[in-house]
DNA sequence: TATTGTTATACTCTATAACTATA
DNA sequence: TATAGTTATAGAGTATAACAATA
């Protein structure tokens, strides 16, 4: 188990990640902060959906959704039409507004991005993705699984 | 330039790793928020240093950083020692119980992260974490470059 | 006058809990 | 009764600006 360096690593990386999140965050125009643009890019990426799917691919709290979900259709950028086979449900969906915006959200980090990290090849881009894409996926499955990370939380106090 | 969708993928894979360090950041104990764990685990990696420096290390302002060091100093984390070279200044230094804390705080990330990564190689692990580093430090250099972000933030606004 | 830190204020994101409407 | 979603409240993180002390 030599990987147990490698965690402690990766909990900072991931640390440090922040950093450059924070950077990237500092090129979206005011009026769409990055709760907003998340909203925008995964309705894009998906397709038209519920609150509550939105709020699980998010991975945040629905009530934290409906309030990034309220003030991007107060842009104008998606509707909420009302789910014909559930009234308590609506549908969002991106408007055409919705999408020229996204496209330069888009624009703004590609043009950041390449700025920053012109040295990298396009598969070493493609490497970082693939590695983060799965790190997304099996923390995602952990979440849903048996040992809640509560459990975790608070363990027997030390000796001291 | 095939790069292009590479960029922006990669802009949706930072923003899904929030998810991951908000399950992460779980496991800490309520004394210890993430900004707190932060300062201990740079000074505990770089050695004492001042408020300045350890400000640019966490690449965040000196006034945030100001109040997560309040906190842990009140916390018996760390000392604060007045640099004797400059009365301005205080030399930040982790305390022994600071130490102990932050092994504790280990203990627990990599608990979590060997749970959930399970499936990693230790050579995945160290590859996904030599990339990140890149990924920090090639954003650092832009950080402090020409080109700020800030001149990107708000263009001419759209003919619309 | 310039620099090191600190404090005050404001904004974004998040979670928990209480509440409404519908199934 | 259970579920989808909204709103109120509270807590953590961050940045800007004003301020203190020292160089």
């Amino acid at each position: 188990m030599a990987a147990q360096e490698q965690y402690a690593e990766l909990a900072r990386q991931l640390s440090a990640v922040s950093a450059v999140k924070r950077d990237l965050a500092r090129v979206l125009p005011v009026d769409c902060p990055p709760g907003s643009a998340a909203v925008l890019t995964v309705l894009d990426k998906h397709g038209e959906m519920r609150m509550s799917r939105l709020a699980e691919l998010l991975a945040i709290d629905m009530s934290v959704t409906s309030r990034h979900v309220a003030h991007v259709e107060g842009r104008g950028w998606i509707d909420r039409d009302p789910d014909p086979g559930d009234r308590r449900s609506r549908i969002l969906r991106l408007t055409p507004a919705g999408k020229r915006r996204l496209d330069e959200l888009a624009e703004r980090y590609t043009q950041a991005l390449a700025h920053c990290l012109s040295g990298w090849s396009d598969d070493e881009l493609g490497l970082l993705n693939t590695l983060l894409a799965r790190l997304h996926t099996d923390f995602g499955v952990c979440r849903g699984s048996t040992p809640r990370f509560k459990d975790l939380a608070e363990p027997p106090p030390l000796p001291a």
